[in-house]
DNA sequence: AGACTTTGGTTGAGTGGTCAACCTTTAGCT
DNA sequence: AGCTAAAGGTTGACCACTCAACCAAAGTCT
């Protein structure tokens, strides 16, 4: 890089530090609230909270997948560790046999039931009910435009540039 | 959890939903992206960031963690893999046995004065070339009044409520 | 001075996530 | 049909982060 980039002014670098400390420490904290709640990690909450939506608890690990935005990777991962606790069971898919089906078991449902109603307390205590309307318009806005941004360039990731030195 | 919560309406369930997939998307880019650059992973980066933007890159270690505002005993882990690669080293602290300095190594020096350049311009252009100058003041305001918020209430944390069933 | 607490930091265990390699099935093409 | 490529998942290795336990030095209180 031979000409200086445009570095970051000061409200640029605080709002980009605020981004990422106040994403971390609120997972931080609503990790702990989950866990003390109802024993699951942040990450078992999510899956069984989309499972919970759909109907019979049923969906295949790809649309789950896709709806959490995780890696495939993870999502294995965390199905065989989830189903060996006895939340979630796994079945074939008869529309596809590459694809597998992820059900909510009963006791994931228990769980997640019993779960949900505080997340969402503690959600809302420590976020959303500390915004806006118009703020969180201006959220909603400024998020979907960078997720948008980000999939665009998510296929055209050859054309870096001439790389450092 | 008797009385039903108040759940998050759809306005707010996007606020919350893209705040999270934002954050972890482009972390994941950013990361990719200082890899590439520079072969640091984005903790190393930050990590020489800020000590390279103190005087002599020589910080204490509790200074260091309260400015990247990570626990300690991440950041001990982190400046030991770094003191392996040559990047930083630790010292004695003179003016106190129990705490020690850590230093910017003359190779983590050009390294971040290396990666820094293409970060910034990650950074730019993943995120704030994408917001409007009153966004980011929203933004600056909102993440400043969630983390004080979030400072607030972590002292006085035995005050859960009954706890749920 | 002597005990008690607090502070700064390290360590090891456990866990979660990424990446790359792999396998199987499906889709596309001729 | 037959060959190749792409898609859906799984696995294992590796690494980063959290948590709790621990240690030593500083501060505090009497």
């Amino acid at each position: 890089m031979t000409a200086e980039p445009k570095w970051l002014d000061t409200r640029e670098d605080r709002a980009w530090r605020t981004f990422v400390n106040v994403h971390h420490e609120l997972m931080l904290r609503l990790q702990r609230h989950v866990m003390a709640d109802s024993g699951l990690v942040l990450a078992e909450y999510e899956v069984l909270a989309v499972l919970s939506q759909h109907p019979d608890g049923l969906m295949s690990a790809q649309e789950l997948g896709s709806q959490l935005r995780w890696e495939k990777s993870r999502l294995s991962h965390q199905v065989r560790r989830m189903q060996d606790q006895g939340l979630v069971a796994r079945e074939p898919n008869p529309a596809d046999a590459r694809s597998c089906m992820v059900r909510l078991a009963p006791k994931g449902r228990r769980t997640i039931e019993e779960a949900a109603p505080w997340h969402v307390q503690h959600v809302r205590r420590d976020f959303i009910d500390l915004i806006t309307p118009e703020e969180l318009e201006t959220l909603i806005a400024v998020n979907e435009r960078v997720l948008g941004h980000l999939a665009d360039r998510a296929g055209s990731e050859d054309s870096v540039q001439g790389k450092g030195k």
